[in-house]
DNA sequence: TACGATACGGAGGACCCCGCCGTTTAGCAA
DNA sequence: TTGCTAAACGGCGGGGTCCTCCGTATCGTA
């Protein structure tokens, strides 16, 4: 049930994704389909019949790398510091978005389309925090009322505006810093 | 030298920008230029002629917002308590940016075309909290090494990670509130 | 009133997204 | 191996946008 796929068809597919990331990469998330479909030798039409819309498209691009944060994720579920672990993910996690282009523009995207699509990246990345986040509120080290998709929300903001900045990580990871421990805390 | 412009091109200038702005609210920063001149009842080349480019429209859309921001600023100078001031006006910007449709695209916009343009919404901004931060840390209340392009940018950031929400100013404003005050401000 | 500079807007080219539909091709079965 | 059928392809046309050029209409003045 699997792969019921002719053998040309998920050879294109590969060729598309392929040529997808490379212009994503290079004209963030509205790159051309024309153009992905003429690098990659195939008709437009293929294009939009692999991946129905752009935003089916962007999803694709990242999910390797979403699930691999998500691993990540899992793997520091029981570190010895919790809080440690949360700031380590979400530093990778900003780290990441900041710089690949495209990707806070499709995680935004994503959560105004369909609000519960269990493929949707912001989804996933949500339910990969919330086990690190629990942790952490249950020690008291976390504000009240913090959610998983506030940290989420917070991360791609950052991503979002530190995408034009000439070296996006270090800045996104400054910044997420910042709002980790308070731009002005006092009081 | 101010209004050396003809009396048609100085109407049709202000039928262009009430339209933009309607057009902007409903859909966003990037709505149709075509659409702007096509309901304004000009050739679109007028558009194009009083405003070059779309971040010039988007600039003269927000431009009284952003001077009554600034002057707010400027009125909250030497309030009692600074702190409460730059919030307060960092508050009210994260609410007008993450309701007002096309604001935060615009302001990370004009940092990427030219950097030191006097005329950016972001650099007026910029230097409307200056002073306001300055004085939160001189009392020492303000995290060491923030800037106010900082703040600029994670309001923006905000924004733009918000504009989805049902209640986009509420929302802003909550996670602007956990921003200052450090999702987890342990240490 | 006549004239020159200024501003206008239509036309056309380049690009993009999208859906339709005739054609090719892969993979199975005889 | 050879047919056959369903799956997959891709060209084409319509509708939209952005942008530039250039002939024309209009304003303000002499």
């Amino acid at each position: 049930m699997a792969d019921q796929q002719r053998a040309d068809a998920r050879r294109n597919y590969a060729r598309i994704l392929a040529v997808a990331e490379q212009e994503v990469a290079a004209h963030g998330a509205d790159a051309s389909l024309e153009r992905i479909a003429r690098v990659a030798g195939v008709g437009s039409a293929t294009v939009r019949r692999h991946f129905p819309g752009r935003q089916a498209l962007l999803e694709a691009v990242f999910r390797e790398r979403i699930e691999s944060l998500c691993a990540r994720a899992e793997a520091l579920a029981d570190a010895a510091d919790a809080r440690a672990a949360l700031l380590d993910w979400l530093g990778g996690l900003t780290e990441y978005s900041a710089s690949a282009r495209g990707m806070a523009e499709a995680l935004v995207q994503d959560r105004l389309v369909e609000p519960e699509q269990v493929s949707a990246c912001s989804v996933k990345l949500e339910g990969a925090i919330e086990p690190l986040l629990r942790r952490v509120a249950e020690q008291g080290a976390v504000a009240p009322g913090v959610t998983a998709a506030d940290l989420v929300t917070l991360v791609t903001g950052i991503a979002l505006a530190t995408e034009h900045h000439s070296d996006p990580a270090a800045e996104g990871r400054r910044l997420l810093d910042l709002t980790v421990r308070g731009v002005s805390p006092s009081h």
